[in-house]
DNA sequence: CGCCCTATCGCTCGTTCGGGTGATTGCATG
DNA sequence: CATGCAATCACCCGAACGAGCGATAGGGCG
């Protein structure tokens, strides 16, 4: 290692250009060495091995096994990984995932440079780092009242157009036990008909786009 | 300039991660000269205006003046400006807005270096520059029959859970007309209620979840 | 053991939705 | 000029929706 503390990091992102840039922008500190990029989580998980990198700095969505995937996959074998989420989409649920799922910080590609170097410094040292943006996030989602399961599958079953008898007949329930759920969902989603729930579902990440 | 045929390019992003990022990659060309950087639409026009750069790479998501905004705005004051815009989103039809609005050509930011400074060279040498796998994006969505913008307000309505009435007092309509939207956006959709109308608006990119 | 939540089932009733089938105007494209 | 499309308005009607009242049974938790 050139110096004594460097902190020793692999990147993780489908875009080049995004590893050439947090590249570029780390190789400006001298206590980080790129040890390692990857392209994907199987490639993230392979280098991690072979390279035992103190920091991993990995996108949230990539093609194939998706970063989450990678990060739960990765601390499953290995619990002391620190790893530090990245993402564009600001506005997801998937912090709290990446949180649940053992995730030591959580940024957006939009951060400074001097930011980005503290969030791995201090993920390194064993700390969380977490935007101030992000944390208030965090607190609006514990917030909303969250669906049980069969509420989320009478949601998509209203996604798909279908009708409260043909909700009750692909759940083998009765078309009135649908109607209390179909209730309940407008309730917590503070919705006047269906339409706006699935608006709802879509806007907080409770459907998703690709099918 | 260094070069006699350099290319002189204008960075348009808001994260400054992938502005690094793509100097870096950029500036490997020795034909290329990175001329300024923009945060956002409205430092775009400003920088364009002063650098006169051959080539602008754009993002299409920013906060403010989204690129596509930028885009047009350029375009009205400078015809001749040759933009190609990058995108993370694959799945858009923004692309199909982007060259409505004058793009040279469309990139995903996971582009290998090569086709990057392939791109600028074509778009430099006044060509279009469009991966193949876009345009067969865009034969797909010209395929899908696309909502009128009355529609599209119809639709608007109906995500915000707005009964025939209330969407036609919002757009200061008849119900009738309003009915008759809803008619088409439901065929043209196919969907079978405007539940579902909602949820393929989400999916084709017709709704978005950031409001 | 109570308490809360979930899932299930039941009924009524007014409102809304969506299909069917029309029409007219205006604008653009060929 | 004809054709097509968008936007507007009009009527009828059965089916679906959502509100408002319920109830029962099971699981987790203090």
């Amino acid at each position: 290692m050139a110096h004594p503390g460097s902190i020793r990091v692999l990147l993780v992102d489908d875009h080049s250009v995004v590893r050439m840039g947090l590249a570029a922008v780390l190789s400006l500190d001298e206590h980080i060495v790129i040890v390692g990029e990857a392209e994907d989580g199987a490639q993230a998980l392979e280098k991690f091995r072979t390279e035992k990198p103190d920091v991993v700095l990995m996108d949230v969505r990539m093609p194939g096994m998706g970063g989450l995937e990678a990060l739960r996959a990765l601390r499953a074998v290995t619990p002391e990984a620190r790893v530090l989420m990245l993402t564009t989409s600001e506005l997801d649920e998937d912090i709290q995932r990446a949180i649940e799922a053992g995730a030591a910080g959580y940024l957006q590609k939009s951060v400074t440079r001097d930011e980005l170097v503290r969030a791995i410094r201090c993920v390194h040292a064993g700390g969380r780092y977490m935007p101030e943006a992000l944390t208030r996030r965090l607190e609006q989602l514990a917030k909303r009242r969250h669906l049980s399961h069969r509420e989320i599958e009478v949601l998509d079953g209203m996604r798909r157009g279908l009708s409260n008898r043909d909700i009750a007949l692909a759940l083998s329930i009765s078309e009135h036990t649908v109607k209390a759920h179909v209730k309940a969902v407008l309730q917590k989603l503070e919705s006047a008909d269906r339409a706006e729930a699935v608006a709802r579902g879509f806007e907080q990440g409770l459907l998703r786009v690709d099918e």
